[in-house]
DNA sequence: CGAATTTCAGTGGAACTGAAATTT
DNA sequence: CAAATTTCAGTTACACTGAAATTC
């Protein structure tokens, strides 16, 4: 594929870029994601175990813009790497509340670099003003059709 | 999913910030085209045909970045819309020369409206200088990774 | 021979749906 | 009762792989 020699409708197309920009970037952290055993939704699952504490599956969910479904199985792969541990919650015996283990608190770190180094080789063409740009846009959008 | 509550390690990464907007944009647009008879990469294959006249499958692909395989199926389902044509190429007889119709030079202006509209709603908080910015950023990160 | 094109069957990650069981 | 949580089985759109048949 050269998006170079793509049709002019589709070059000035926001939604195309994007999406052309998203294989990549779905490529780029799945290559540096390989052999460490996560995946991207797992990192994402960890930074916010990090971030706001213990939280039950249905909050990660929310927060990571994950799919309840989905959440359950990625919760699976974490406890059996030994990541997160789990427990009933005492005040409302529907919810599993999901903590960090100290393994996973490495892991993450661990993941941080790889992750950088992902967004590093994804963003090389721009600078580091570019780079503040082009976030500061995307969250405005992401922000306004959360 | 409210993306304004997510950890701040994705809500600074580009990659997850594509990957969310790419979400909402194939969303959007899917939207849009529903009941059209279209997808996404038929829209692009009409779009090339239009700008760079008959082509070969392949070079369709190429030119819309799809894959080999997923082209076939798709000017088959143009074919039975009757936007395309197919003839053999006699200059090579491995090819199928793909043509638009008047029915698909018809379809695609028709479409061209839909789309529009679809890139009104995704970048609605943005102003057009700043659709402008953000146009030319993520040129620039895909042409960069073609 | 190697290389390109078309075509089909199938794979894999990701987002999502529906429904059941449990608890609030 | 309605609503929320967890869980599983299944679906869909999409990007991609492998391989066969044909032609250059």
């Amino acid at each position: 594929m050269d998006t170079r020699s793509a049709p002019a409708r589709l070059r000035t197309l926001t939604s195309w870029l994007i999406n052309q920009n998203s294989v990549t970037a779905r490529n780029v952290v799945a290559d540096r994601l390989e052999g460490t055993g996560t995946r991207r939704y797992h990192y994402s699952m960890l930074a916010a175990l990090e971030e706001f504490g213990p939280a039950s599956q249905a909050d990660l969910g929310r927060r990571c813009g994950l799919d309840r479904s989905d959440v359950a199985g990625a919760v699976a792969d974490l406890l059996d790497q030994g990541w997160v541990d789990r427990a009933a919650d005492p005040l409302d015996r529907r919810r599993n509340i999901v903590r960090l283990t100290k393994a996973g608190t490495k892991q993450l770190k661990a993941l941080d670099r790889v992750i950088g180094d992902a967004q590093d080789a994804l963003l090389e063409p721009l600078s580091s003003a570019e780079r503040a740009q082009l976030n500061e846009l995307l969250t405005r959008l992401a922000d306004h059709h959360a």
